[in-house]
DNA sequence: GTCGATATGTTATGACATTACATCATATTT
DNA sequence: AAATATGATGTAATGTCATAACATATCGAC
């Protein structure tokens, strides 16, 4: 069942190792600007790569920022479901977390209006612990 | 045209009118494409007029979607908490409903990590009944 | 009327994302 | 091997969303 994934390309490995190791949101132009001396000329080829790793959900995109974290969630692919951003408007800190309890009653509004779901976004923003007054 | 709300400068209730009448997300842009017959020239004047209405809870940032729509309970501006958005990628209806289930757990999530939540976001993309397959 | 706060008008710029088209690499078919 | 198909890449141009900076106007409190 595992089949394994075909590897990244060099682009996408290049975009996946930037935002990994910044273990924090990046906007797709700071990526640029952090690989042009690896050779990234135009916005593009980021979208491109972010693109792809969203699609196999080595990545999320965090809607209200316009930016892109690593899934902290190593062996989630299998992960159905809402992932919960909680996002530290102060440190810029973000921590993700899947909550079964949201994601069932989610699922349950949804099936209620006969809606469909193919995506679900839940973001929350405010002050992280270390933040606050 | 609905009457406008008391304490509404002439700007935010002519935005505010747009997005009632529309009764589904506009982009700043449109709105301002709408209103030029009416006087507004610039981006800057549709931005100040949502902000006052999003202050006041009379309309709603859809973040997916860059977009904004008119909040469909009239008298929910006491509402505290997350508001939930269903939104069809094919027909662009976009239901809004609050959930004490959903709300109730996030707050719980958020105390157990002591994050003060200032806003919370939940939005669904996917089909509605009437564009199911 | 003066003052302070808020709203408005305008230009310019910044930030985020895609279209369109050309090229290159690789694998499969014939 | 040549032809073909597919996916990745490079590049320029453009489209879309949002704010900065500065000037002017409106209105209420005193």
């Amino acid at each position: 069942m595992t089949a394994p994934l075909p590897n990244l390309t060099k682009n996408q490995s290049l975009v996946f190792e930037t935002l990994a190791e910044a273990g924090a949101p990046l906007s797709a132009y700071t990526i640029l600007d952090q690989l042009r001396e690896h050779g990234f000329r135009a916005p593009l080829q980021v979208y491109r790569a972010l693109d792809k790793l969203l699609e196999r959900g080595l990545i999320h995109r965090l809607e209200s920022l316009n930016a892109f974290v690593a899934c902290q969630h190593k062996h989630s692919h299998g992960h159905q479901g809402a992932t919960v951003f909680v996002i530290c408007g102060t440190c810029g800190d973000v921590n993700e977390l899947h909550d079964q309890v949201i994601n069932d009653q989610i699922m349950r509004r949804a099936v209620e209006q006969k809606f469909q779901v193919e995506s679900a976004m839940v973001e929350l923003r405010g002050r992280c612990s270390g933040c606050a007054d």
